[in-house]
DNA sequence: ATGAAAGCGCTAACAT
DNA sequence: ATGTTAGCGCTTTCAT
């Protein structure tokens, strides 16, 4: 920047006013600064402008993993907003373990970040004394919650467990099994599996523990977890899974072990992947814009870091799609 | 900082050295030291030090896209090798885009980066010369190429590709098609291509113009591929997917049209995704180990940037993993 | 409209 | 082994 300056032959304040707010410069001045700048590929050093701006211009992002796509698109869209308003952003995984995500979030607020976009709502205590604490906006993601206490924005995972359920419960099924993932930290995966509890409970049926299977998220996974269902003495005729992965599996096994989808069992899952529609006999899904979260969560954060007051909480709706690997409940054999 | 060492009764200095190297310490001040550290939930400015030091500890990930779970394993790798040695993961997304590239490592280069990974060994000319001048670190991945004037960690592409192609010569195969992803600024799309003519050419077999067709890479542009190549007068017997996702769509849609696979048409891909190995009839693929390539990317560039000389080049293996989605040629009708 | 200069919170060279 | 201090490259008041 000196350098820029003195071949511009002006201070380092007008070189700095050039590149934040050229309009104040007198367009003499203006075309002075520009031609040093391009003639000797200045770019502004962020560290220092992070130093005394007290802001670093990074927003933090922890997610679980990346290997699912609708999260990927989560983190994408954010991203693009945030390099749009002149944003970085530092990505950091969890792995779903609590003290791994604290550890992360240490690190994120080390390097700075100005803001940070979490997943879910569950979180290490001391996660959330940190960032309060040193004030640094942060916002839980993928979960809606009017009632929590932390910002969020997301979706009603167990209202749209509680429908996938209902549109099963319509079909005339009575049977139920869910595959879920793996419940420990995480809240989502939880929320769905009541989800379903609840909508059968409000029609009196029950959700026995042994109809409930957790598997991780991979498709030979969702194929053991549907297998063990079947070889229930009572088996399920419509059976929830965790997300489309799961379901995935679900339906190989099923197939391969000779049952009709869905004349013999129907299956459901969350996310709406690339292939639900594909993949015979289509996937019944429930579609998450996980894009629209990922620019809100950017919104929120530029937005409150700008000063400006932001919704506490956003619903993001999902849509409920029905394809053929839902149907009619088989008739009691 | 400050407040600490006014806390713990000794010097600015004497903290920074208990951050960085505590055996320096006297035990009875480390104890003083850290006891104040802890009370005051001390965190070091990265800011601050970056600027101090002239090295940010931000490693810089440029990748096309994030919603492939390979290249998302890729990234995972490279940020936990990252950040079990104090280093952290900008991210940032080309979207096949060599201008918007250019703009993205702009972006990384203002925020400090220290190094960068690359995708691929196509980029703006502009891109290598940014990063030349300054001195950053980089490596391009995923692309095996020991002639590349730039470091490379990856696979041997094109030679992948003839593997896949012998295999099918191997099974008598004569008439081959391609679904190629976009070529367009995409070197491993390419490469991929010309390793399966050159493997065609030396048997003294074409491989036609119309037989190549570019889709992007989702399922259901991988149907669309495979229709277009059986409308062909004179389809191909084998056909070679750019990935997984479009060997799947390929395989949906050769089923839906009746064919056979392997019996009337076989198909392979290149990722081995996790469910590869499900769909029936299993997909013919080869395995790409990315979290490989991103533990030695990283691997790469800290080191690097730790002054050890690292090889240029590093080839990662690949390993053909044969399915029931390849089989014999049929016999001529 | 432009310049001078203080200071952001560290690290590291130097002094003790 | 510990303290003192000079920057690191910007932004931003305050003067002019």
């Amino acid at each position: 920047m000196r350098d820029v300056a003195s071949r511009a032959g002006v201070s380092i304040a007008t070189v700095s006013r050039f590149i934040n707010d050229p309009e104040t410069l007198s367009p003499d001045m203006r075309a002075r600064v520009e031609d040093a700048v391009r003639a000797l590929g200045y770019i502004r050093h962020g560290a220092a402008r992070a130093l005394s701006m007290r802001r670093s211009h990074a927003i933090g992002a922890i997610i679980p993993t990346v290997d699912n796509p609708t999260r990927a698109s989560k983190v994408a869209a954010l991203q693009k907003h945030c390099r749009e308003n002149g944003y970085n952003v530092l990505l950091a995984l969890s792995e779903y373990d609590l003290d791994l995500e604290l550890q992360q979030c240490r690190n994120l607020v080390e390097a700075g970040a100005d803001g940070l976009m979490l997943e879910g709502g569950l979180h290490h205590p001391e996660l959330y004394e940190l960032l309060e604490s040193r004030n640094i906006v942060f916002v839980n993601t993928i979960v809606y919650d009017p009632a929590s206490p932390y910002p969020n924005i997301g979706f009603d995972n167990r209202g749209m467990a509680r429908r996938l359920a209902e549109h099963l419960l319509d079909l005339g099924h009575t049977e139920f099994g869910v595959i879920s993932g793996p419940r420990g930290s995480n809240d989502r995966a939880r929320e769905r599996v009541e989800g379903v509890h609840r909508a059968l409970a409000k029609k009196g049926l029950p959700l026995p523990a042994e109809r409930v299977v957790e598997r991780p998220y991979r498709v030979a996974e969702g194929r053991l977890g549907l297998k063990t269902l079947m070889e229930l003495p009572s088996p399920p005729t419509a059976v929830i899974c965790g997300n489309d992965v799961l379901a995935f599996g679900a339906i190989l096994e099923a197939q391969a072990l000779g049952y009709d989808v869905p004349g013999d069992v129907s299956i459901a899952g969350f996310d709406d992947l690339d292939w639900a529609s594909q993949l015979p006999p289509g996937l019944t899904t429930i579609a998450l814009p996980a894009p629209k979260v990922g620019l809100l969560a950017a919104r929120y954060l530029l937005e409150t870091l700008a000063g400006k007051a932001m919704p506490h909480a956003t619903e993001v709706e999902v849509r409920l799609i029905r394809r053929g690997s839902t149907g009619p409940a088989p008739k009691r054999g």
